[in-house]
DNA sequence: CAGATTTGACCTGA
DNA sequence: TCAGGTCAAATCTG
């Protein structure tokens, strides 16, 4: 049991220093004249050692409580493994009631910029059914319960909460909860870029909605058309966090390889969807580099409400679309740093 | 007529 | 016990 514990960690660690070693390399051929595809090649060699010390640490995550959800999201961000499908599908009606309240939840506030006063026209890139309305206490509005379309179909168990602000009735507080596990989640990821190239590319095409601001991915690939304000995690009930203090300079890898952005939703359901989820991150439309920090609590005491405020203005640092720096050493506490360093 | 929305009833969890 | 969340029949809409 120990034994493959520490065998685990070894390859964990030697998967994360080939990354970043994967990294040190892109950012000399990035100094350099080096070919588009061999940047591409080193992005997806970093993303693959990523991937796979997130699925050697899923491994230690799943004995702790709440394993299920991290293990079914790791595997999720490997890249939709067929288990994860597996284990999707093993939560029947009872149990989805029964984990209610531990299933992911994150609250984002959208400035309703449709001026329609429709809660659910906000296009968030998928598509909501209403399924219910109630009045909350205390509040003025009605909050309004929507989930996935295909949750019939697909046993998508996506579902979202839209309320008015009492304080802002043009602030919309969403809270959304589980990860959509329809054709449409991926459906979303691709067509992004897509449509960004389309824009790019013939300028005389237009699409349906060309006149409104540009969309921009939030934290599970949605697309937000209002102006995202504010976004909250919550109840992340994994008992342990393996994850410490973490900043990480993030720039847009441009639009040839959306596929393999960093942390795709899966994952940022469990730690990291609040500060991947600024604006500006992964965003088509702001090329510019954003610096985004994260601390996932490791006690299980404060671990709720991880807040993180999007930043409001683009001041980050001139770094280019192809620009990929990830600084370990500042980004892991000293012992973590010397551990890759040595 | 199929799919979406509304809304009162019912269920769950604190 | 009650507020929040979900169900499902009725109704609406394209």
């Amino acid at each position: 049991m120990e034994e493959t514990m520490k065998w685990g960690q070894l390859n964990l660690m030697s998967e994360l220093i080939q990354g970043k070693e994967f990294a040190e390399q892109l950012c000399s051929h990035l100094s350099s004249s080096s070919s588009l595809e061999e940047k591409e090649l080193l992005l997806e060699k970093i993303l693959l050692s990523y991937e796979k010390a997130l699925s050697l640490l899923s491994v230690g995550e799943t004995e702790v409580t709440n394993g299920k959800m991290m293990m079914d999201s790791l595997c999720s961000f490997i890249g939709g493994s067929p288990k994860s499908e597996v284990l999707d599908q093993d939560f029947n009606h009872k149990d989805s009631i029964k984990k209610r309240k531990t299933m992911p939840r994150w609250t984002k506030q959208v400035k309703d910029c449709s001026g329609t006063g429709l809660e659910g026209s906000q296009d968030d890139g998928y598509s909501w059914r209403k399924y219910g309305q109630k009045d909350i206490l205390g509040s003025k509005f009605p909050r309004g319960y929507y989930r996935c379309t295909h949750r019939n179909v697909q046993g998508c168990l996506a579902t979202k909460q839209v309320q008015r602000s009492d304080e802002d009735p043009t602030i919309l507080e969403i809270t959304y909860r589980g990860r959509h596990t329809c054709t449409q989640a991926s459906h979303v990821k691709k067509t992004l870029p897509l449509k960004r190239k389309v824009i790019e590319n013939n300028p005389m095409q237009k699409h349906q909605d060309h006149d409104q601001p540009l969309l921009e991915l939030n934290p599970e690939g949605f697309l937000n058309v209002g102006a995202e304000v504010e976004v909250k995690t919550e109840e992340f009930d994994t008992k342990e966090k393996i994850f410490p203090p973490f900043c990480f300079p993030y720039a847009s890898i441009g639009s040839e390889n959306e596929d393999n952005l960093l942390f795709s939703e899966p994952l940022i359901e469990n730690h990291f969807m609040g500060s991947l989820s600024s604006p500006k991150f992964i965003s088509p439309a702001t090329p510019e580099t954003n610096i985004f920090c994260l601390n996932v609590q490791t006690s299980e005491s404060d671990v709720t409400d991880t807040v993180i405020s999007a930043p409001t203005s683009v001041t980050n640092s001139p770094i280019t679309d192809l620009d990929l720096l990830i600084d370990f050493d500042s980004c892991f506490p000293p012992n973590e740093s010397e551990l890759f360093s040595s």
